[in-house]
RNA sequence: CGCGGGAUGGAGCAGCCAGGUAGCUCGUCAGGCUCAUAACCUGAAGGUCGUAGGUUCAAAUCCUACUCCCGCAA
């Protein structure tokens, strides 16, 4: 099997690793290029870029993939595996595998197509996410499916754990797809347009706190947003504004609060929301390091938190 | 050299602008009160104020360089 294996993100080098230990070993790789990151701007690699030089796989990291079109076809590929790759594909490289281009999806579509599927689903507060292998079309994560497994969020799941946990999981999924494709046996269930939704992009804009939603929802927010993109409030300090980020675990609690107020006693941080209250545990301060919420008291002063 | 914030007993902070005895809220230890307590009272220990220079009679504070931590942006 003639596989070329196209992917960026970290939840991809679970499957990745298993194609080198396991096969059919990938012909290539192909990922983003290195992106300057970090706080001096430093030129980073994508991890698996380098796992992939470590185990002698050519790897193509094109500006625009369609600007390696030819040296990908010259490969002859049969399957084209993409997993959190980051760029959309055109025509030209959907039609490059003789045999299927899949894609591994981070939720059980057709729910969460889009970018940020695994804290959506923390976020909506579903009982169960999982992996999806289907068939890459023009339209964003819409093609057929081929196959999925899904697994149950733990109700102090985070983005982060269940990043992991769905990376570990894809695997499987990927050896099931490879395997129906190679012998025949792949169906074709094609999505449920009425049930689908969207995810756009998180930025860390989006961690800003309503706190005239519900507790519940907000509690839920803090963990789906745990590590990327982060909840964050902006806490009055003696008439200053102080950006607050916020960390789970946070407690929903049935104290009388109103929204954006703030109870501090028994160094306890409570914060009133649309329904109910929440019970912070972790915060960090401007300028600051991470601290847990009676740290914080002590030495700041908060009369409320921006809604 | 992308922009900015920070480093002060074990923890979190104030003091710096207008140099002149090291302060607050906790924690720790000892004693007291209490049926009892994470509650309350009294007392104690614990800091060469990130590092190295400079200015000054005198530097946590002003100047210079460096190290480390953090936020934004990517």
């Amino acid at each position: 099997m003639r596989i070329i294996f196209i992917a960026t993100g970290d939840i991809a080098l679970p499957s990745f690793r298993h194609l080198l230990a396991n096969g059919p070993c990938p012909l290539a790789l192909v990922t983003q290029p290195d992106k300057p990151t970090g706080r001096h701007q430093t030129l980073t690699p994508p991890a698996i870029k380098v796992e992939a030089l470590a185990a002698g796989i050519p790897v193509y990291q094109p500006e625009k993939i369609g600007d390696i079109t030819d040296d990908l076809a010259a490969l002859d590929p049969e399957i084209l595996v993409v997993m959190a790759y980051g760029q959309i594909l055109r025509q030209n490289i959907l039609t490059l595998a003789s045999r299927a281009i899949i894609n591994l999806h981070a939720s059980l579509l057709p729910k969460y197509r889009g970018a940020a599927c695994i804290q959506a689903a923390i976020d909506a507060g579903d009982a169960e996410t999982g992996i999806t292998a289907m068939h890459v079309v023009r339209a964003l994560d819409a093609g057929d499916m081929i196959v999925s497994h899904s697994i149950p969020i733990a109700p102090d799941e985070t983005g982060g754990s269940l990043h992991d946990r769905l990376a570990d999981l894809s695997p499987a999924v990927l050896a099931e797809a490879l395997e129906k494709l190679t012998d025949g046996t792949a169906c074709r269930v094609p999505q449920d347009e009425a049930a689908s939704t969207y995810i756009s992009k998180l930025e860390r804009e989006h961690g800003k706190l309503d706190w005239t939603q519900d507790a519940i929802a907000l509690e839920r927010r803090i963990r789906a947003y745990d590590p990327w993109p982060g909840t964050y409030t902006v806490a009055i300090e003696g008439g200053k504004e102080k950006r607050l980020k916020i960390f789970p675990p946070a407690t929903v609690t049935d104290e009388a609060l109103t929204p954006g107020e703030i109870a501090t006693h028994d160094g306890a941080l409570t914060i009133g929301c649309g329904s109910g209250s929440l019970r912070l545990t972790t915060v960090q301060p401007d300028g600051g390091r991470r601290m847990s919420a009676s740290d914080y008291l002590r030495g700041r002063k908060p009369t409320a938190f921006e809604l």
